[in-house]
DNA sequence: CCTGATTGCTATTATTTCTATAGCAAAAAG
DNA sequence: CTTTTTGCTATAGAAATAATAGCAATCAGG
């Protein structure tokens, strides 16, 4: 029920499963990287707590996000509430970078298209 | 018809529309990690070029997420073909550290959990 | 115990997105 | 011209996501 892209195996991108296909196949689900992030900011958090920091998120898809995460390594369940582990903050702290970027990318993206 | 998710507007995650939020939801649809990945390591290509060396990508969506990051300003088309603009090079740039990490990533995820 | 929250989800239905495939118009090649 | 190649668009079905309601299992008082 939970499929988790399996590096090895094929997936988006690359039929020979190349991890870092296999890992943008996870990620580049809805919410997925905003998850983790999110966890990594409030952590540990519960369930309803996650989900109100997330702000939009619905309780189906973030269950499945955290079922995927979990399965991937990237987070797990603690007495206290979800955690991420040890791969998780690696992998959070590799996002870091790009919400500094992001800023300067919103004021590009601002500047450039004053459309719609 | 392109829309894309602008810092400074709602976007998922952040009614606010927080940097990295839009950027999340820019790249946390299908392909769209792939496709930049994919045409920084072969710029220029044409778009049946990209279509290829994705693998198994639909044009449909190749050319939504093309509009897309194009708006976004990641990418966009010369005379030789679609190629990565600055920030999209940039933004390459941070991915790459997901490329070796995944590989570790795979082996752990291979290794712990032999089911299926 | 009993009662009223709170928590972690599941169920359901409506949308939206993605996949898969066919194919067309325009530009390039011969 | 005629044939290829290119850059998509069209279409239909499958799958993912959104939005909302609500339920069973703690848990916290009293």
């Amino acid at each position: 029920m939970t499929e988790i892209p399996r590096p090895g195996q094929p997936v988006r991108g690359s039929k020979s499963g190349a991890p870092i296909m296999a890992l943008f196949d996870l990620l580049g689900r809805r919410w997925a990287m905003g998850v983790l992030w999110t966890l990594r900011e409030n952590e540990p958090s519960t369930f309803r707590e996650l989900q109100e920091k997330c702000e939009t998120i619905s309780p189906a898809v973030l269950n499945k996000r955290i079922a995927e995460l979990r399965e991937a390594q990237l987070l797990t369940r603690s007495d206290s509430g979800y955690v991420t582990t040890r791969q998780g903050k690696e992998l959070y702290d590799m996002l870091v970078p790009l919400g500094s970027w992001s800023k300067s990318w919103a004021r590009l993206v601002a500047s450039a298209e004053p459309e719609a």
